[in-house]
This record gives structure tokens, sequence and C-alpha cells, in this order.
RNA sequence: GGAGGGUUAGGCUAAUGGUAAGUCACUGGUCUUGAAAACCAGCGGGCGAAAGCCCUUGGGGGUUCGAGUCCCUCACCCUCCGCCA
């Protein structure tokens, strides 16, 4: 949520973030026309609740000396009438003004690129040589059909399109690249593990900017306000929700496993085959809490954190950064670190490294107390994906490919996988 | 699912229906070689140049001239019973 303050005596440099955006800019529009209105109500308001107060007093001290009130209870009556009408009425906009301003997105930090597409993202670097095959490398989905690590007709059986059974080694190389990506950002990235809730309450959705405007992505659990994650993102960052930190605690690394659960409305015909898009999937994700003054230094850091679980599964990769356009609502700057896929012969999405600077902190009210004893600030929050689990097998599986159609297992992961050092079949 | 208790500012706590008090922590100041102690001040939010005004007792609604306080309702937390990995 942008602060209504700036938004209000801004409007030129909101306009130019939503058009570089290209965004709908009449959101805006709506939020001054709206906030304009509830500013000259609100001080009607205030003139009659001061007058109101006078005579409310003037009542009670007049009662304890016996005097006769009844022409201020008369006065005071009719002027509680017309407050209630009022309030009524100022209650009407103020609401205008809340739901117009949680429905415009974040602006943008200076050195995002211009751009409408994904086309128009730019690539900041490249790690790792891609890999060279004597044979048409497969898709990942038909080398772990005969592998028999994953089994799509069945996740359909079992839950519907989208939802997979990984079985054997394929599901134990899911959960050696789950504990293998928390050990690294734990032991090396000095990130503390934590394990939250999979359901969250409405309070946390609209903290991180989910809600209200893309209630339709999630999935609500039927007769109660709660729904399932879609990223660790949402329970991790509203931990401190409504609560001041100390500065001296800042900055706060927090790294989570969770499966997220995702509708993917809108996503139909898009990656039907396969892992890629999935409404059940596993995250590692990287959260951050920081002062305002180093929240871009942090980024880079986690962007890096995120880049070193690649690097040491040797999957080559590219940084990109994305441009205005095709940036999330709720971020200021994003970078996404897509890794090589031979299966397809092209780089796709396998983290997204974000600074929402204070938007998500004001919509969840997380603040920092100062050491010098000013007034609570709000933090910044930064999150990225440390890395999608998913994606992350499925890059290992079309990377390290055989001719005979067997996996070599990257040496960083053997140990956790019970030294399993090459994928034959699913059986151990 | 059932019964009971609870929610006041950063923490803790008080308030016969009549200006939300106090305390701890924190910040600044006085004093001091420096610190501690002591003392003074500040310490929820909004508008305003200021004076000042308005709002704020978990959310919403009601009664009332006036609600932290009375009524209704919802949420969350705690204890116990039931069920349960």
């Amino acid at each position: 949520m942008l602060d209504i303050k700036f938004a209000r005596e801004n409007p030129e440099k909101v306009i130019k973030a939503l058009e570089k955006r290209h965004y709908d800019i009449s959101v805006f529009d709506e939020f001054l026309k709206n906030e304009k209105e509830r500013k000259t109500i609100l001080s009607a308001v205030e003139n009659h609740r001061q007058k109101l107060n006078e005579i409310s007093n003037k009542v009670g001290v007049g009662r304890k000396q016996g005097q006769d009130v009844s022409e201020l209870l008369f006065k005071a009556k009719e002027l509680s009438d017309t407050i209630k009408n009022q309030e009524a009425f100022l209650s009407e906009w103020e609401e205008k003004v809340k739901n117009a301003l949680l429905i415009i997105p974040n602006i943008q930090h200076s050195t995002v690129p211009e751009g409408k597409t994904p086309d128009d993202n730019r690539e900041v670097r490249r790690y790792g040589n891609l890999p060279q095959f004597a044979f048409t490398p497969r898709d990942h989905s038909e080398i772990g059909v005969s592998l028999g690590i994953l089994d799509f007709e069945r996740g359909s059986k079992i839950a519907g399109a989208r939802f997979t059974l990984y079985k054997g080694l394929g599901a134990l190389l899911e959960r050696a690249l789950i504990n293998f990506m928390l050990d690294i950002h734990t032991r090396e990235n000095k990130y503390t593990e934590v394990l939250p809730p999979f359901m969250v309450n409405r309070a946390c959705m609209t903290g991180t900017g989910q809600l209200p405007k893309f209630e339709d992505d999630l999935f609500k659990i039927e007769g109660w306000d709660h729904f399932l994650i879609p990223t660790a993102e949402v329970p991790v960052t509203n931990i401190f929700r409504d609560e001041i930190l100390k500065e001296g605690e800042l900055p706060i690394y927090y790294t989570a496993y969770t499966p997220c659960f995702r509708k993917e409305a809108g996503s139909y015909g898009k990656d039907v085959k396969g892992l890629i898009r999935q409404h059940q999937f596993n995250k590692v994700e990287l959260v951050k809490f920081t002062k305002p003054e180093t929240s871009y230094d942090e980024l880079e850091k986690l962007t890096s954190d995120a880049e070193k679980i690649l690097q040491r599964l040797d999957l080559p990769y590219r940084v990109i950064e994305l441009c205005a356009g095709d940036i999330g609502f709720s971020s200021a700057k994003t970078y996404d670190i897509e890794v090589w896929l031979p299966g397809q012969g092209k780089y796709r999405e396998i983290s997204s490294c974000s600074n929402f600077e204070d938007f998500q902190a004001r919509r969840a009210n997380i603040k920092y107390k100062p050491k010098d004893g000013g007034k609570p600030r709000f933090v910044h929050t930064l999150n990225g994906s440390g890395l999608a689990v998913g994606r992350t097998l499925v890059a290992i599986l079309e990377n390290f490919q055989q001719e005979d159609g067997s996996v070599i297992i990257p040496d960083a992961l053997r140990p956790y996988m019970g030294g399993v050092e090459r994928i034959v079949s699913g059986k151990r």
C-alpha cells in the first residue's frame, strides 16, 4: 500500500510510476477523487464533534451542580443525530479511499527498466556452460515417467490436472533438494529456518498484497476465512505483522520450506505437461526484514544467496531484471533467476527475488524503533525463492540426462541422496 | 463440538456511565571527569505555521447528551472436557 499522504501530495510521481508500469491510471484518479471528498466530510464531522463534546461536558458538570440541563440535552441530541448521519457518509468514503489505495501497485525503483512485456526484461548476467548432447535431449516429463519417478496419470487420478505423484528416487530427490537448500541457507547464508502454517487468515493475505486484488488465484478453505498459502512469503512476512521491532534486531533473515498452492487461474493451456506449473509445489523461500537504507544491498545479497544453490548444483542460469511492465504488484524491484532447460531449449524462471520496500510493511504494519529514539518507521521487506524445488528437479533431470535414459546426480546432492550417484530407475 | 476466563498505548497495569491514570522500558535534558543514581521533560494516530482541534481501550453494531465501562455480534488468545496424529 502506498503512503496515503505521499500519494496525496505527490500525484505526479504516482502517475508517472503507473504509466511506467503500463497500468490503468484511473485507479489513482479514483483514489484522489475519493480522498478529496473524504477530507471535506471529515473536517465537517470534526467541527460538529467538537461542539458536541463541549455540550456533553457541560451536561456532566451542570448535573453535578444540580442545574437544569434540559435545553443542553435537546441541542446535544440534535447535534448527535447530525453527526451520526455524517459519520455514516464519512465511513463510506473512507472505505472507498482504502479500497482505491489497496489496488494501486507499488512504485518501482528508479533503476527498473522501461518496458511492457517479458521481452523487455534486461539480462544482468549468465552463469555456467550450456550442456552439449550427442542426442536430442528429452523433456523432464518423459525422463521422469520412463525412470518411474514421476507419475502424472496417477497424480491426476488422485487430485486432478496439475498434480503429480513423485515415487521412489523421485520423491527422495525432491526431499534431498529441500534439505540441501535449507542447509546452505541456514549454515552458509545465515538465515534462520522457520516452519510456518500452510494456511493463513485474511489479514496475512492482505498484508503481503495477495488480497484484495488476487483472490481468484488462491485456494480458500470452505466455510472458514482461511487460505492455502501460495508461497511461504505470506506466513513468514506476517510473522511480525502489527509488531514494532528494535533497530538492533535488523536485518532479520528467515528461510522456510513450504508447499505452495495456486489455482493458476488464467494459465490454461500453458505448461500443461510436466512439473512446471502445478497447483501444489514445493519451495524454499528466503525472507528479509531490513532497514530502508540497506534494502537494495540486501536484495543483491538475497539474489546471490539463491544463485548459490544453482552454482552448487552446476546448473546454468541467467539473472534478469524485470521491466516495469512485468514486475509484480507489490514489488519495487525484482530479479528473476532463470535456469536453463535443455528439454525446452530455453531459460525458465526458478526464482523471483524482490524488494517491496515499505509497501508490504505498511499493509502489514511492521515497524522498527530507531536507536536514536525517533518515531517507529516501517521496515523494508524482501523475499525470493531459494529455490522452487520442483523446477530445480526438472532442471536436474534435463541437464544431467544421459543417452541411456539415466540421470546423474550432482556431487553436492549425493550426501542427501544416500550416496546415489545416478538414477537408473525409480527403485532404490 | 461443550464449559469458563480474557483482549486498554512498546511491555505491564488502573479507571461508581462524565477529560484513559500509573508504572517499566525507551529517548532527550539537568547534574557528573565519565557513568550510575536522582530530578525534569517527552514517549498511539491524524489535521495544522502555531494555538489548538479531532480520533484512539481486539473488529463491527446498538443504547445514551456522553461508553474502556451497559447490550448484541464477530475475531483472536488462555484453561478445562470431548475427539484426535
